[in-house]
DNA sequence: TAACAAGCCGTTATATTATAACATTTTTAT
DNA sequence: ATAAAAATGTTATAATATAACGGCTTGTTA
């Protein structure tokens, strides 16, 4: 068992917005958010992002530009995510399902490669919007 | 069978340079190759790329912000698409295998939504990189 | 055929997202 | 204690994308 990180202290302010956050924030957000707490700069976020994406802590909506917690438990899972996306309301929700992610995690092309890392994300209406 | 889709000027222009191109193009480098066919602000360019987004002749690679030409033939698909994507030479092909958009299409989750749309990017080496 | 709607076009300005470059400080490992 | 690695703070700027305005073309339709 891989000894839990230690965030800095920026990175823990981030990571805290986010994870208290009911939806994706992005990074703009994030800032406005922050500056009561001292963090002034863009790049202070962005590098406090980078950071937590490479730990897996938080994971990027690229469809959105827009940053969510990781609320796979003990999340190591950078390399393999899938999120539903609702296109009302904008809810996020990341999909934590093993056949789904163990059928993506074995696929191979036609050329037969095998890929080390996927991202999906779907789109719909969710419960409430519909 | 449906009509085939007239394209406007400007679309058509914009299509051409995707269509030729042998990887994904920036919206800001499209700009700069169809200055020289009267092309001159960033949004002609936008919108001509919504539509063709629209009409699924091209894709947006949403990791990468830029757009490819779509390659399945006829391809009405904007609704469900796969790339692989080289993360070493950024050479991306877009994955047309039916068992995959079958399993994805079919795909609930644990609440049994169904999505209407999905995206997904494969990340590794292609054959050449690796 | 007038007139209306829908789509496309061109332009300027500006919003939003993200990184470069540089100097300094703190933390970690040896 | 010291060197290497990571994090910080700051200013400036790059890259991506949209708002707002007005006009032109084309194809209904009344």
């Amino acid at each position: 068992m891989p000894q839990a990180q230690i965030l800095s202290k920026n990175q823990q302010v981030v990571f805290e917005i986010i994870e208290k956050a009911k939806g994706p924030l992005k990074a703009y957000s994030i800032l406005y958010d922050v500056q009561k707490k001292g963090i002034r700069a863009p790049l202070q976020v962005y590098r406090a992002l980078d950071k937590l994406l490479e730990l897996g802590k938080i994971h990027k909506i690229e469809s959105k530009n827009a940053f969510v917690a990781c609320k796979n438990s003990n999340c190591e899972i950078t390399k393999a995510t899938a999120f539903s996306i609702c296109e009302k309301c904008e809810k996020v929700t990341e999909i934590n399902n093993s056949k789904l992610s163990n059928y993506l995690s074995a696929f191979k092309d036609s050329t037969g490669m095998k890929y080390s890392k996927y991202n999906l994300e779907f789109f719909g209406l969710c419960k409430k919007c519909k």
